[in-house]
DNA sequence: ATACGTGCAAAGTATTTGCAAACGG
DNA sequence: CCGTTTGCAAATACTTTGCACGTAT
């Protein structure tokens, strides 16, 4: 567990100094919702990130959070990702040691991570094969969780 | 190309009989729908099923074309798909054989199918130690194509 | 004949944008 | 100070829903 506090820590800390090293201001909004991302295991919607700040005492408006969601997309520091339903999800892109990805219920909505090492190296072949210059993949396992059925 | 063409107007047929099968009568919109997702390769967004309808000649509302592929995506005849973008795309589920996944150029938003056996079996192998029942996948990977780059 | 299917328009979400005021360096 | 960042409200984009009318069986 210790690891994991550490490693957000610095995910946080490497973003902050990303973007004012890129001539950004970090002020009261980004500082925020950098800070809240930089604390979880697993994807947000905007809308958890807009009701986690202002339950921490951080209010933050709905615009400016999906403008540093945005930002940090751009540069590569933040994952995009689609579960279906129509809700976009952002995690911290951290190292490979935490790369991981999802499967969701399809019944009650839950979502998990999971990872696997084959499955990487599969990917990777796959990625080399294909003419693109591939930034980067998602994975998404859809299905019904052991509750649901 | 012969057997894409004969697989495409089977899945056709097989939709529309397993439409009226369970009891569903197959309206104009229905018909136009399903016949026109037949024809497909890839995936296709609601407002493109709409403008291909038009300018067949055979226009359906688009509340319609959402009420279909919300129909047939429940029967498992389609498959939803999200390439990010905050647009959902549609395709025909067909045997084995033609199941692919998706390249997207994150750059000018070209989409590409690929396949690959050995990526399947990893993911079947994933997919039976994860204690959910897995009902489907789907990979994206994202990059920049030859002409973006 | 009688449900089911369809189109239109209105409503609902998620996300983006314009703008004036607040703020960081 | 001065340009960036922020919050609000309005705009936009996609999708869903309500309802009256049409149609398949």
């Amino acid at each position: 567990m210790r690891a994991t506090i550490i490693k957000s820590v610095d995910w946080t800390e490497r973003t902050l100094r990303t973007l004012h090293e890129a001539g950004y201001r970090n002020g009261f909004a980004r500082r925020a919702v950098v800070e809240l991302l930089g604390r979880q295991d697993c994807c947000l919607t905007a809308q958890e990130i807009f009701d986690g700040l202002r339950d921490d005492g951080r209010p933050v408006g709905i615009a400016s959070i999906y403008r540093v969601l945005d930002l940090l997309t751009e540069k590569g520091l933040l994952q995009r990702i689609d579960l279906g339903g129509g809700v976009a999800r952002y995690e911290a892109v951290r190292g490979h040691e935490e790369h991981h990805h999802h499967l969701v219920c399809d019944d009650c909505g839950r979502v998990e991570a999971f990872a696997d090492d084959e499955l990487e190296r599969a990917l990777d072949r796959v990625e080399r094969r294909t003419g693109y210059s591939v930034a980067g993949h998602d994975v998404v396992l859809r299905g019904s969780c052991a509750a649901c059925r």
